[in-house]
DNA sequence: GCCGTTTTCGGCCCGACTGTTTTCAGTCG
């Protein structure tokens, strides 16, 4: 069993105990440890041989036993029990938007649906408006959630995907009268690899006209809910968006409130508790009755609660609060840092523009040196370079260094196969001849963990490769990319020096955030480059830069960070 | 079911909005 079994098992039994009507805590227990096993970034089984299971935040002893039980007889008694109790085609029902377990175990008990046709056909045939608490509205709601269900899924989008959206309608928002503040909240403004719905949050005195301009923006299709604070409505695409209004006094509050994830968020607010106030999104209100304290920064709030401002990138209780308590915090890189990328492509493999070109822009993008990176000989289908097309290319890499040099430098480089026996895609002798080597996997994404993970190592273990791209090829949101044994990988680049990238296409964002603060703690260089295809890719640099912030990645674990001389003596240092 | 400068037992955040209700339950974030 994979982590992802344990999650999914985890949270269906929450969902199924929530349905049999089961405490609350209890029921919060179980979603906890399913979250902290799916942001563990450490194979479960791994943690299991090691005796380490109740050092997982929100894993005890009793849910321990559980995780043993299922890794190592590949089932668990308590859930197949429960499924007895609680079909797990109920379970699929609460994936309907406005239908809860209250509501689910209503309709199975008193009408005997139990599946999703069932309820369907329930719905049209008028008679679900018969139950207690239910009327036609919220039979007709319920049908509409059906069919987007059954339209776009429920999954959640890609980082790169939200973000456009969201930009642009807070451009339209920020346009309105009145409006002094307009920004994003979420897990959005904490820039997590995918984005289950947008947060807007606004400041304005008077919020009628606002949500009058949000729930008109083209991309709307339809208005779920309207109050005098709030709004949520679903666009086209399917996506949710929430739309908070307050005034600009209370934008601190407003903002921590919405940015924070669910455990940080509920830390946050038991601190509070324990210093006298109960913490919202209006203000601070102390417990005994005086006046409410407004917050109008972010960090008048933390500097309230004792504690040093947390960026949002950090607001996911991994440990960020308890480090902002002792002011130790790490000083996490910026966009502003970075002057180099070392991975792209040109028109000679599968880009679209000329080493000028690419180098040109580079330059025009502030950068101070690039490499250029093209696919090698087996990756036909990207047009991969032959080692004659390869030396042919470098004569137009001197060109570019000729013309934009000294200040700016072009790197001779490659973007090489690891082959799916675990080979190579060119001699040693090729590499030699290379400022710096790239090596990636593209195909044989599907192999067994051991296998793909032997792959990866022995690329990482040769003298020649000094870094490793988007390391598991995942692809948001839907392929997860190779099952790599993180552990070996990063002990391997931190004995061989080899740099783990952070590949800040959103489609990609490989490495993941807590695998790059896995790497850093090990010692292991990271990267942050864009696999530019034309220079509009460029701008994509800040996805990878929210990445490494995530991994609590420091300016000086980032080799684009460094001056040229210190970037081509560390690779050059771990060669042979 | 977890967890501990309140506790090994008894706590475990805060609020908006809807649709159905005459005061609130359910859902969501």
């Amino acid at each position: 069993m994979k982590n992802r079994d344990v999650v999914d098992i985890f949270n269906q039994i929450a969902d199924m105990l929530a349905i049999r009507g089961d405490q609350i805590h209890r029921i919060l227990a179980y979603r906890r440890a399913a979250e902290s096993i799916e942001t563990l970034g450490r194979d479960i089984n791994t943690v299991y041989a090691e005796g380490k299971l109740t050092e997982i935040p929100g894993i005890g002893d009793t849910l321990a036993a559980k995780i043993e039980e299922m890794l190592t007889t590949g089932k668990l008694e308590f859930y197949e029990k429960l499924a007895k109790d609680v079909p797990p085609s109920l379970v699929d029902m609460m994936r309907v938007e406005g239908l809860g377990p209250k509501r689910v175990k209503q309709i199975h008990d008193l009408l005997g649906i139990s599946t999703m046709a069932e309820l369907t056909a329930a719905a049209r045939e008028g008679k679900l408006r018969e139950l207690p608490g239910m009327g036609v509205k919220s039979e007709a709601k319920l049908l509409s959630a059906i069919e987007a269900l059954s339209v776009h899924g429920d999954s959640r989008v890609p980082l790169g995907v939200a973000w456009p959206i969201a930009q642009q309608m807070l451009d339209a928002l920020q346009q309105v009268p009145g409006v002094t503040r307009a920004a994003v909240g979420g897990s959005l403004r904490r820039m997590k690899d995918t984005i289950g719905d947008i947060d807007l949050l606004v400041a304005a005195e008077s919020a009628e006209q606002v949500m009058d301009r949000f729930v008109q923006l083209d991309l709307v299709e339809t208005v779920d809910s309207r109050g005098p604070t709030r709004a949520r409505v679903t666009l086209l695409t399917g996506l949710g968006v929430d739309l908070r209004v307050l005034p600009i006094e209370r934008w601190g509050t407003l903002m921590a409130y919405f940015t924070g994830n669910k455990d940080h968020n509920v830390k946050l607010r038991e601190m509070a508790l324990k210093m006298g106030y109960s913490l919202s999104e209006y203000s601070f209100t102390p417990l005994d009755g005086g006046a409410e304290i407004l917050c109008a920064s972010e960090e008048g709030v933390y500097s309230r609660l004792g504690l040093a401002y947390i960026p949002p990138t950090l607001r996911e209780d991994r440990g960020e609060i308890e480090a902002a308590k002792t002011k130790s915090l790490p000083v996490l890189i910026e966009l502003e840092d970075i002057r180099s990328d070392l991975h792209m492509h040109t028109e000679w493999s599968d880009g679209k523009y000329s080493v000028m070109e690419m180098a040109k822009a580079a330059r025009e993008q502030g950068l101070d040196y690039i490499a250029l990176t093209d696919h090698s000989a087996s990756l036909g289908i990207a047009n991969g370079l032959s080692v004659e097309r390869l030396r042919q290319r470098a004569v137009e890499v001197k060109e570019a260094n000729d013309v934009l040099g000294p200040k700016f430098r072009v790197l001779q480089g490659t973007e090489m196969e690891i082959r799916a026996d675990g080979s190579l895609d060119y001699p040693d002798d090729v590499l030699e001849e290379l400022d710096f080597v790239i090596a990636s996997l593209h195909t044989g994404l599907s192999q067994p963990r051991e296998q793909v993970t032997q792959r990866m190592l022995s690329a990482i273990n040769n003298p020649h490769v000094d870094m490793i791209a988007h390391p598991t090829g995942r692809l948001l949101p839907d392929r997860p990319g190779a099952d790599l044994d993180m552990d070996a990988i990063i002990a391997a680049a931190a004995a061989t020096g080899t740099i783990l990238e952070i590949n800040a296409n959103p489609a990609r964002l490989d490495l993941r955030d807590v695998h790059a603060r896995m790497a850093i703690e090990h010692g292991v260089k990271i990267a942050i480059n864009t696999d530019a295809h034309q220079p509009e890719d460029f701008g994509l640099r800040h996805f990878g830069v929210a990445t490494a912030q995530r991994g609590w990645v420091t300016a000086s674990d980032v080799v684009n960070t460094w001056p040229l001389e210190q970037f081509l003596d560390y690779i050059s240092r771990n060669n042979g």
